[in-house]
DNA sequence: GCCATTTAGTTGAACGCTCAACAAAATCGC
DNA sequence: GCGATTTTGTTGAGCGTTCAACTAAATGGC
């Protein structure tokens, strides 16, 4: 039997995991719904029309695709499959690999997100870097990195 | 007519917000399923049980739970419905307000609570405060106060 | 006091995500 | 080459969240 004394947050600690918990779910919460009012689509689907838009091709293999958005296999399976029915994206057989698929950016998924857009990095801007200063930004995405880094290695 | 030029985010910005996007979904996915695997409740569960045990009584009302919880009233409704068949919380008439419902934390909810908590603290400190240096806590913690600040204000 | 408005909380349907199970094709080991 | 293993992608069930609609009680205006 192994007892190891658990280490308790200590009141600073626990003031920062608490901040970051609120403001990274509510600048969620507050990009999702803007993008679900004004464009009809939630957050995740919006990434996967835009990481479709910046490939070559404007496609992607459903796994790269799936790394690139940060999805499960899963998750991109059903998400694409609405954006398959809402005309956004067609899947196509891969040519090198007979188990992959191939999803594709449509003219139609597109102009959405083109219309999509501005609005949406707008909401960016207003939420997460006007409140910073520049200083801050620049500290946000060297801790960003550094979680990512870390999480990526577990 | 008024048309608008979109002010596209510059490739420092976008870099810095495709970053703060992957760590934080990442960090919460990370955590949410780690608590689901140890103790069989998602993360918000977890934190309305927190909120409980802290209260005076180890209660409160239904909308006070909300804004602690950084919850909607209806999100809060059903998870507060799950707690109650799971024997983990009870509701009661509020005294004072007949339109109100007051929380309880029952003492199998506690017990619930205790046997969590190490495990989701532990992985609290290893995936967000290891990977940081204290400056960098430091940072985190103003940045995120900067931003909760800015969207309550909205 | 009485009607209009606001606040508290719940409900059900639609939707997206997770998880485990699965089929099919590619790759590895020998 | 051939069987075991790994990889790719899908599927369906169960669960949690959102949104709009709703009931009931409290509050405010006059």
């Amino acid at each position: 039997m192994i007892a190891v004394m658990t280490r308790w947050l200590d009141p600073d600690e626990q003031r920062t995991w608490r901040a970051f918990l609120t403001a990274s779910r509510a600048l969620m919460e507050t990009l999702d719904r803007e993008l679900q009012r004004d464009a009809g689509i939630p957050h995740a689907y919006y990434e996967i029309l835009v990481r479709l838009s910046e490939a070559p091709g404007r496609q992607l293999r459903m796994s790269d695709l799936a790394e690139a958005s940060g999805s499960s296999r899963s998750r991109l399976s059903h998400a694409v499959s609405r954006l398959e029915s809402a005309g956004w994206v067609r899947r196509e057989d891969c040519p090198t690999d007979r188990r992959g698929q191939v999803a594709r950016l449509t003219d139609a998924g597109h102009a959405t997100l083109a219309a999509a857009a501005p609005g949406h990095v707008e909401g960016v801007r207003r939420h997460l870097f006007d409140p910073l200063s520049p200083a801050q930004v620049d500290q946000l995405r060297r801790i960003s990195e550094a979680l990512v880094d870390h999480l990526r290695e577990t």
